[in-house]
DNA sequence: GTCTATAGTAGGATAGAC
DNA sequence: GTCTATCCTACTATAGAC
């Protein structure tokens, strides 16, 4: 096993930093090749380095997988935070989720996550590991929900962990259905085009609702 | 290439009955191994006959991915429609897609797909069969969305096909996302019960509308 | 139409030189 | 810590016996 921590020196070629030339390019041959694809051999090709490398540091691919997973999360989590906090409404958090996802999409995020999940079918391992790393996400949203709705008087009648696990699925099933399209992008666009217009006609008639309704 | 057509006689071994044999081989090894685990070994292994025969009756495993889901699409598709067809409320609609979709669930339909459309980022080739094969599937939605929305006055405001897009992209990315569940059932029935409830709120919202929102 | 046998390839992982 | 070389396994696909 590598030795962890930093160097006294500022040497570029450290342990840590082949870990993360390792991490860099199992991420690009999962975004690209698929779970399918991405065997240690296409992971070394696509980085440059020799394939027992991965072995080396990461004991084996499935280790390999989660640690790239774990870059992913901590990276993007942050990010979505940034750009959801402070939204007070939900056509713009709707809005907001466009941007991102469309961004994410083009970036190749999303595809990870769900070449990953895919897996999971074929690696039980890694069902309590992607368990793990998947919570943050869902977290992420939810905050974003309850702070969106914070100052409206419907916040209790929404369960918003629901919702939020609901939009992570739904992030992770438009980036595979996208994958059939000539035109990922754009239908995207198209589709949270949709979404937010509808958002913006629920936020029109709750402005017009006298009181909250009772929830059954 | 084996012929085709019915045999004059009633032969239980007759092509066509191996044919289905494989596909039926093929549709449970997807579902229970994955897309990655689902080789030509392990398929013949589920139906118990000579790994040979796939190539013999289909040509490659790709193609026996096709023909497996040209016939569930064939059997679910009709499937929904009846379930769905004559359904007045957006509740109800929500209700019962939240009844098909665990039907779906436990049953191993969805993860069919899932793994399928996973499959197309390593096999390119894939991607417009599956294509083509996905459309009847959004179109059955659409149509139910439709029909459901038929006579309110608001119909003209939603744009349904990005809706049914927007719902086989849910059932895709949740059947993913319960495959990090221990009780996958239990979580499915929860969050569409939570949807069907918010269904039933927002159509509590529209009865009390004096008129139909201008689209912005 | 179904079988056995096998060719040919690619994969995960390790041993051992450097 | 990184490399070469290799073991062993599993895979797709085909050839040829039956």
């Amino acid at each position: 096993m590598p030795r962890t921590g930093a160097k006294g020196s500022s040497k570029g070629s450290s342990s840590e930093d082949t870990k993360a030339r390792i991490i860099a390019a199992a991420r690009t041959s999962l975004r690209t090749d698929g779970i399918m694809g991405a065997s240690a051999r296409a992971i070394a090709r696509h980085g440059d380095f020799n394939q027992a490398l991965i072995f080396y540091h990461f004991g084996s691919l499935n280790d390999l997988f989660v640690a790239a997973l774990d870059q992913l999360s901590a990276e993007r989590t942050d990010r979505y935070a940034d750009r959801l906090t402070g939204v007070g409404s939900l056509a713009d958090i709707v809005e907001i989720a466009g941007e991102l996802h469309l961004e994410e999409l083009q970036d190749g995020h999303i595809a990870i996550l769900a070449q990953l999940l895919a897996s999971v079918a074929t690696e039980p391992d890694l069902r309590e590991p992607l368990r793990e790393r998947f919570q943050p996400w869902a977290d992420t949203v939810e905050a974003a929900l309850t702070e969106a709705l914070a100052d409206s008087p419907y916040v209790t009648l929404v369960p918003t962990a629901d919702l939020a696990y609901l939009i992570v699925s739904v992030f992770i099933g438009l980036e595979l259905m996208l994958g059939l399209e000539d035109d990922a992008a754009g239908r995207d666009k198209q589709l949270f085009t949709t979404l937010t217009a509808l958002a913006r006609i629920l936020e029109a008639m709750l402005s017009m609702m006298p009181t909250p309704p009772a929830a059954d």
